[in-house]
DNA sequence: TTCAAATGCCAACGCTTGTTGGCAACGATA
DNA sequence: TATCGTTGCCAACAAGCGTTGGCATTTGAA
């Protein structure tokens, strides 16, 4: 039981300027002075509560994909809902997309996006694959899907996949990740 | 007609390295110094004959997608046909790489992505997609799986999209981008 | 009231970066 | 041979970066 502190205030202010440089700039162009700037404190204090930049992104950068629970969910449904969910997961909060730009250049990064999506989405695929030794490859293909929309999307811009309305986008998506989940090659 | 200079063998050289630098590092963490050295000459011969380095890279990252002409090809056969040119050019030419890792957090490699896709996907789109008008949509949406299954097997390294072999990669993605190209809603 | 810990800012360090200007060697042309 | 553009390197610049140490102020407990 750790007594709250009187500088709590100033490390969340830190941390969310921090997801929001590191979202907006990617890991190297979001520089330690501009986050200090934003959370409106000084750049050294930035140093004294997170050691140095990689563990500040390591902070910023926390991130649970909260894969819903689909046991008695219609199989023929899987698709909708794990599209939707994700959809959901990129606009409720923009670590991910930190996480995203900054997985391109930092070794740490993509390690942590390759844990998540074997973390998370493999065992989920493991429950309802035809075959739960092809689980890691379902989610990877789920993970190409669904990272390749965010990219496009959020990041590159694409006009044609970012004027898709959310109804647009999960009816494209959805079969595509059903059968990664469930369907045979 | 130009005629041959003594200097493009160097010319050469720096831009190799710097394709080289550029797919491997990105953008910003690719220094100007680091590409002279690969290329064993002086920095400063790099801003001679390339001004700066946003010039070096829009140089190093020319690129053409090279789609085949699929007039005659089978429809069905067509997600086939995409997904292994994909996979080849991806693999042909580390330049693709270098664009899409520094489209990530360069304005103007993402305008290039963008208008690669657009300008190459599109029109082909267009010739086999039941309504012209959505040729835009289904580029962009081929765009998303294929740009998504490059960052899961080349930069993100996620282990199960590494370890499949080409025959598998097809069979899974190509009915996805069949139905993104014909397929209906 | 006293005092030590916590909080915050300032100024500066050392380093790397992109970029520039000058100077020597070379090579083709006259 | 004399000349002039070309090719190349060296040294240095200004700017920005992450990072550090010291000093003032505030806070909460004794």
């Amino acid at each position: 039981m750790t007594s709250p502190r009187r500088s709590d205030a100033t490390r969340a202010a830190i941390l969310a300027a921090a997801r929001e440089r590191f979202a907006a700039d990617g890991f190297e162009r979001a520089t330690i002075r501009a986050i200090a700037a934003d959370a409106r404190i000084d750049p050294s204090m930035v140093m004294r509560y997170y050691g140095n930049k990689e563990r500040l992104f390591a902070a910023a950068a926390e991130f649970d994909l909260r894969m819903p629970d689909l046991t008695g969910e219609p199989t023929d449904r899987l698709g909708t809902r794990l599209v939707s969910h994700f959809i959901n997961r990129w606009e409720g909060d923009e670590t991910l997309l930190a996480l995203l730009r900054a997985a391109v250049t930092q070794e740490a990064a993509a390690e942590r996006m390759r844990l998540l999506f074997a973390g998370q989405v493999g065992p989920l695929a493991a429950q309802v694959a035809p075959d739960p030794a092809e689980a890691p490859t379902r989610a990877g293909l789920i993970a190409s899907q669904m990272l390749g929309f965010a990219l496009c999307r959020f990041v590159l811009r694409l006009p044609p996949v970012v004027s898709l309305d959310r109804e647009a986008a999960i009816a494209w998506l959805a079969p595509t990740v059903q059968r990664y989940l469930t369907g045979t090659i």
